[in-house]
DNA sequence: TTATATTATGTCTATATTTACATATGCAAC
DNA sequence: GTTGCATATGTAAATATAGACATAATATAA
């Protein structure tokens, strides 16, 4: 059981979920591509943390729809405990700005304005989730349980808004201290 | 020549640096252990974009400096201006707060409050290597390339100290939420 | 006096991640 | 009509990363 399993289970604790459908949904948490997560749920069905029903399709391929059992709720209940490992960013932007002084002023600068278009198309799609969720939660947000399910993601999603705001405040102010000119003009 | 060879090269290129010291001085840009890194460097040498001089020493093991090339030098200019690919973040607090109806309101601000104090250690160990930096560019901060490379630091250790208050506020501001009582009582 | 930390370089194995390969249906655009 | 996209599930191979094993000097703290 690795950290992806964990979040897999996490977000079957919400509702029964097809492989494809984690695929896509494990996005704003977590970068992981469909071949890993296919026999992760094999691993973890052998193991007794979901179950799946298969649902034929006559239109579109067959699938699989995963339940999480109550032993898998209980591991992932007990994991959610244990303190958080340090978060881990690797971002190449990091050497390309390290770098800085083997490029022009203006390259360095393309890639600031790359990242902070890129970082605001992230943003859109933050914003839609959350009010996807609201949604969500003011449609049928009767339940205890789907209450606070709409809560946990809520927090995340406000998490990643937060980051997301704060590096695009950060290529905007970059930008601006390389046209003030912080360096030597003929640099 | 993977990305973390690009970063070795980048560190080079503000001075030359053993194995050792590159592994401590890369922390804060990238994750990795020296065990990842020695290899590369035995590779980039075998390519030709650094080289070695071995440093015996009585009191202490003996140690390779490695100094990059200037054929190091333009593979890591041609690598520098490709566009950045999006930073990867890999944090298990977002699997913890999206499955956070599973756990005691309790439990939650711990982990939110361990994040806040880890996240402020790691601001502070940013503010100093800013001074540190500073320190560097008063000295001898006579030259052109020298200006250049503490700039490319201060900007690279002013988006990490950004990142970092911005995650700061959003555990404060999530454990305010959490006691704030979004949730009902019961939860 | 023994244990731990720092400096210093390396290898090896296990695990995680990425990319490509593989197959299949239906729909829309061109 | 065929090219590409969304749905849907899988495997295989290559690469990257983490953690353990290995050695060795000196200094410091318990």
């Amino acid at each position: 059981m690795n950290t992806l399993s964990y979040g897999l289970l996490a977000l079957l604790t919400a509702n029964p979920l097809t492989g494809y459908e984690l695929t896509q949904g494990i996005k704003p948490l977590w970068r992981a591509g469909h071949s890993q997560i296919y026999p992760l749920l094999q691993g973890m069905e052998s193991k007794g943390y979901i179950t799946h029903e298969r649902i034929e399709q006559s239109d579109k391929p067959d699938k699989k729809i995963y339940t999480i059992t109550r032993e898998g709720i209980s591991v992932l209940q007990e994991w959610v405990k244990l303190p958080a490992e340090p978060a881990v960013l690797r971002d190449e932007l990091h050497f390309k700005l390290y770098s800085l002084w083997l490029t022009e002023p203006e390259e360095a600068k393309t890639l600031l304005q790359q990242r902070a278009a890129f970082n605001r198309s992230e943003l859109d799609r933050y914003n839609l989730l959350i009010k996807a969720n609201e949604a969500l939660r003011d449609e049928r947000g009767e339940t205890r349980e789907l209450k606070a399910t709409t809560f946990g993601r809520y927090l995340l999603l406000q998490k990643r808004v937060m980051a997301m705001k704060a590096s695009i405040e950060f290529c905007e102010w970059a930008i601006g201290e390389l046209e003030r000119g912080s360096l030597p003009p003929e640099v």
